[in-house]
DNA sequence: CGCACGAATGAACAGGCGATCATGTATATT
DNA sequence: AATATACATGATCGCCTGTTCATTCGTGCG
């Protein structure tokens, strides 16, 4: 794959983090990437329910077991979720509790969006 | 559209958001997909700072201004920004008080995993 | 050992996305 | 009205990315 990883080193920002610079962003952008796509938040999700195997995500999920694990990958090198060999299995779960707390926040932007107000229609 | 996993008869999930159906993940997707580029994390940790136009933003970021304008198209579709005009101006500013509160969930996410562990390798 | 199962990898293809260039629209100034 | 400024839009183009197909690697079991 791509993941050409440059050298990064995050600078460390306070919180109300503000303007931010080109790296941070880059960073910032790279992380949430991970949730950019419906596959990647189905698997997540299911994973917060506790760890599971591939054949497992795959079945819940409804993808192929090939594109999990593609998609497994990435969020392994996001350090999004770690996978630990279990005779034939490889049990994945969440890396850790940020990530959960990252999409409960996802979650509830988008529920206060819909009760907010109507539909976010075409833009003229 | 609207959401359907809070009502859903979720067995024991506490605080959790847990298993989530297509149609939400898809809307998580969706919005996190603004985070998900460089150009527009920037755009949205400078409005952070309050409001501002285009093409001071495009200054401050370093875009072009139809570049910037672009995405801030992408970004009022998606209800993170909402701008306003003011003569010739047209003052963005964050829709509401939610997007910040991703915006510093996802750097906290980032700089933890940095302080965390070592670098992210290529993968194996 | 050889075989089946689970997982990972590689190649390749299609679709989507962000940036640029060029042009169109709105508002203020003269 | 004419022009300049500020923003928006449309078209186009590379690049990136997610999926599928095929294959390989790893592990337990007969």
């Amino acid at each position: 794959m791509y993941i050409a990883w440059m050298g990064h080193e995050l600078e460390h920002k306070q919180q109300g983090a503000g303007v931010i610079d080109a790296q941070a962003a880059e960073l910032v952008a790279e992380t949430m990437q991970a949730l950019s796509t419906p596959s990647r938040v189905r698997i997540l999700a299911h994973l917060q329910e506790g760890p599971c195997s591939v054949t497992e995500l795959a079945a819940a999920i409804g993808m192929e077991q090939s594109a999990v694990s593609h998609q497994l990958r990435v969020l392994r090198y996001l350090r999004l979720v770690v996978g630990e060999r279990q005779g034939r299995n490889v049990l994945y779960e969440l890396h850790d509790s940020h990530v959960g707390v990252l999409l409960e926040e996802a979650l509830n932007h988008v529920a206060h969006l819909q009760i907010g107000h109507a539909a976010k229609e075409l833009i003229p």
